[in-house]
DNA sequence: GGGTTATATCGAAAAACGTCAATATAGTTT
DNA sequence: AAACTATATTGACGTTTTTCGATATAACCC
């Protein structure tokens, strides 16, 4: 009789070992520090708010006076400006004092790739 | 006599409030579940193990098995485990069981994007 | 069936985060 | 100088996150 008990039968699924990989187990990859300055940042957007206020300045053709920002929450005056701190140190943001006001900006480079993040979800 | 003393000498630096806003201060702005939604994305990204999982599976051609992404890292199997949950939830991979093993990838769709977001940094 | 293996889930402890009231700082006005 | 104003900082408290050990689950092999 032709053939019909091919001797795949007995092959275990995969061969006793999840598939190896080609490069050695730990091939070229992002560096530590690379990964802690990205985690950084993203996790610096990681917030509703900050989000919010990154997109308010996004929007915003002029620099934004924090007195504006905190209008847009109902959150007490130190919530809002830990919030402007963590975007800064981040770097997502610029401040500049004139007279008893701050101004807020976009970092400039960033400005763009910012807007784009910001739509990359909404799409 | 001509003027020279104009006026100007006692207007307060920025007319005793800042510059005001030309939209009625809260004019269009992302929406609080646009800002949340965001938001989520961008935390779950906001982890440096979180952030090198993304880029193993950025780097790898094929779907990478979880025993092969605990070789990377020295921390134990339930963390790596509670890491890739984030991820899965986050939209950002998936996940295929096969045998004892699960092979992850990053998501359909936003591989792309996520691969520009990780260069968004180290550039 | 019983034994083994890979991954996920649970529960707890430590660390980080978000928020506010109180206070400090720095500028402005009188 | 004193009073006032906008923003930042400090300190405390509740919540969430990160991590692990222990256990559960599910698939394989004998």
């Amino acid at each position: 009789m032709p053939s019909d008990h091919t001797d795949q039968i007995d092959i275990p699924i995969e061969a006793a070992t999840c598939q190896p990989r080609l490069d050695g187990a730990a091939g070229q990859r992002l560096s530590d520090e690379d990964a802690a300055r990205l985690a950084t940042r993203f996790k610096a957007l990681g917030h509703p708010v900050r989000v919010q206020i990154v997109d308010i300045l996004a929007r915003s053709d002029r620099e934004v006076c924090v007195c504006d920002i905190e209008q847009y929450f109902s959150l007490s005056q130190p919530t809002i400006s830990h919030h402007l701190k963590v975007l800064r140190e981040a770097g997502y943001v610029q401040a500049e004092q004139r007279g008893l006001w701050v101004y807020y900006t976009l970092a400039p480079g960033g400005g763009a790739e910012l807007r784009a993040l910001l739509r990359s979800l909404p799409a």
